[in-house]
DNA sequence: TGTTAGCACTCGAAGAGAGAGAGTGCTAAA
DNA sequence: TTTAGCACTCTCTCTCTTCGAGTGCTAACA
């Protein structure tokens, strides 16, 4: 076991380090503790901890840094534990909510994909789906009690479904009856009277009437459901292939700015649907792209959605290649969506 | 217009400086044409180019690199057309088809979300999910010809769905009886006996049968869909931001490692499940991690889905505040699903 | 015995200077 | 019109120097 001043010593020598991650010196931290203590009295402990193995040197005179078994120490012993906020809580609930619902795995993979073809960075930006209506709803019992029931959305084109969970039993035929009176709400587009006309059948708090509610939610959320935009960014690392991007620094501020999906809305702008679409170097009007290329074109798919997918590579890119791999893949894309809806959630 | 030797010449440097990103000197190119040419010849053409803006030199006695004018031209007029191969395209078909299997959004969501709460590059890696059985399935029409049914799969724990497109109209009616078999045929586990069972009624090519035959095709990719691992990588573009990584070979490096899943695999085998499990440097045994660190946990889905979460960045990262990070989204994770199933394609 | 001030020493980072080499423009000859 | 030759320019690389942060050691002090 360590002295309670070493500890206190190594414990602000790693701190100190993984803030600044520069090699640490005795003069650093003088200021850090309760008690004053003098650099030498410091330097003396860590040639002691070096001499434990808790310490490096890079060079004779250089700071010291922790070793892996000083952050091993660190992490099993030393290191307060962290409370998250109740609002970094909230906050990370709410994103994970955002994001699935705008996820969209055809365009995922289309993204994924597109990058390994052309061995370069690609963006994909989907724009707001079309305005699809709910056609109507279906609800299938997915155990005995009528706990759990499938339902299912069926819209002008895509398929929607959610597991819903009671916490009272409705039972199978109530919630056929329930499947009757929705349906005929969305075909009348009455849809806000619906709790009204429930009231007749059901109790005010009845299951059903819960049941009710829940697929009304789910089915206001699925029409006003994509207000942004998606974006997917794969193949970062490559672009840290070409030496114009070996400065990490330069190679960095061009990813974050194209894992910004309103920059890369502007970007693309302007550029002419049903073709490629070239913009080189300072083309792109944004500063930060002066030194990339951007190669890209819309897509359609089959039922409406739309969107944009490319390519950002270093000026010098082929750009013969990566438009032909471009076109190519566009024009799958609308034949693969034809035959292949999965459900992804909006397409 | 160019003159025809003045436009072979920049067709020349342009296609050497993008294979090479290297400015393109006289010499180089002396053996790049059918006539031969001087170095001398070809100076003095590059110094007209140059002049008229097509050419750029770095500095006095630099070779020379395509002006954003150049390229422009290039693109719009000089290059010659990229055929892809028939061996490209349909390997690009099948990838598409593969990843759209893969795909699975809530993972995804997951790793974009932990890679921006915890400001660090994420990678999420699932296991092949447990063997859920299909429970039932049902046909619902979506157009009044019978052209066209949505496919809903009741599994265990979870629903998916697909369009069918069907060539003949089944009319809903054959489609509820279709149902009623392929369900009892489900129940007594003998989806291979349907097709003779379904002679008697319907005819051997009738529609009704292609729409037996695609249900049970979609059964069974179901059942047997993750063979795999799937994986995400998020925010690749964190990790340039440390120091560690200002180096772009280095941190390239590190990323194709962490991009590919069975490094990853064999990074998290070992971990406990359950716990926050840190490996520090060469705690991670491949030497390509040895500079950096792998805070990770395992996950478990509400329905069985289970994998790894993890977070990667320099030794010195904030192992404590990651570690609450992690451990407090795993704890949403499982919260979430048990009320969130969007028919995500697999969870 | 533990702590501190002082000092010589070490080594990397940053800057200056020299030499090599690639590529140019210009001139004159073919 | 093309080419060979040559002086010139500028970067790249290497070496050398200086500067400074940080150390270890010694001796004085509490």
């Amino acid at each position: 076991m360590l002295p309670d001043r070493k500890q206190m010593i190594l414990k602000a020598i790693i701190e100190n380090y993984i803030a600044s991650a520069e090699p640490v010196g005795s003069k650093t931290l003088m200021g850090s503790f309760d008690r004053p203590l003098s650099s030498a009295t410091i330097r003396n402990e860590m040639s002691e901890l070096e001499e434990m193995g808790l310490l490096e040197k890079q060079h004779v005179s250089s700071g010291r840094v922790p070793s892996n078994l000083a952050y091993r120490l660190y992490v099993d012993r030393l290191m307060d534990s962290y409370r998250m906020a109740a609002m970094e809580l909230e906050r990370m609930r709410r994103e994970m909510e955002n994001k699935l619902n705008e996820m969209d795995s055809l365009l995922l993979a289309a993204s994924k994909v597109v990058s390994m073809i052309t061995d370069q960075t690609t963006v994909v930006l989907a724009s707001d789906s079309s305005d699809e209506r709910v056609r109507k709803i279906e609800l299938i019992p997915m155990d005995a009690e009528g706990l759990t029931y499938a339902l299912v959305m069926v819209c002008d084109n895509t398929v929607r479904n959610k597991v819903l969970r009671l916490r009272a039993p409705v039972r199978s035929e109530s919630a056929a009856l329930l499947t009757g009176f929705i349906n005929m709400s969305i075909r009348e587009d009455r849809l806000q009277d619906l709790p009204g006309l429930l009231a007749g059948s059901f109790g005010e708090n009845s299951p059903e009437a819960l049941l009710a509610a829940e697929v009304i939610s789910f089915i206001s959320e699925g029409g006003s459901e994509k207000t942004g935009y998606e974006m997917y960014l794969e193949g970062a690392a490559r672009l840290l292939r070409n030496r114009e991007y070996q400065d990490a620094e330069k190679a960095g501020e061009l990813l974050e700015h194209m894992a910004d999906p309103e920059s890369v809305r502007a970007l693309v702008t302007k550029g002419l649907p049903g073709q490629i679409n070239i913009r080189i170097g300072p083309e792109n009007e944004d500063p930060k792209m002066a030194d990339a290329s951007l190669v890209f074109t819309s897509y359609e798919l089959g039922n409406g959605g739309h969107g944009v997918i490319g390519v950002v590579a270093p000026k010098r890119m082929d750009y013969a290649k990566v438009s032909a791999q471009l076109s190519a893949f566009v024009k799958m894309l609308g034949a693969i969506d034809k035959n292949n809806d999965k459900g992804t959630g909006g397409l």
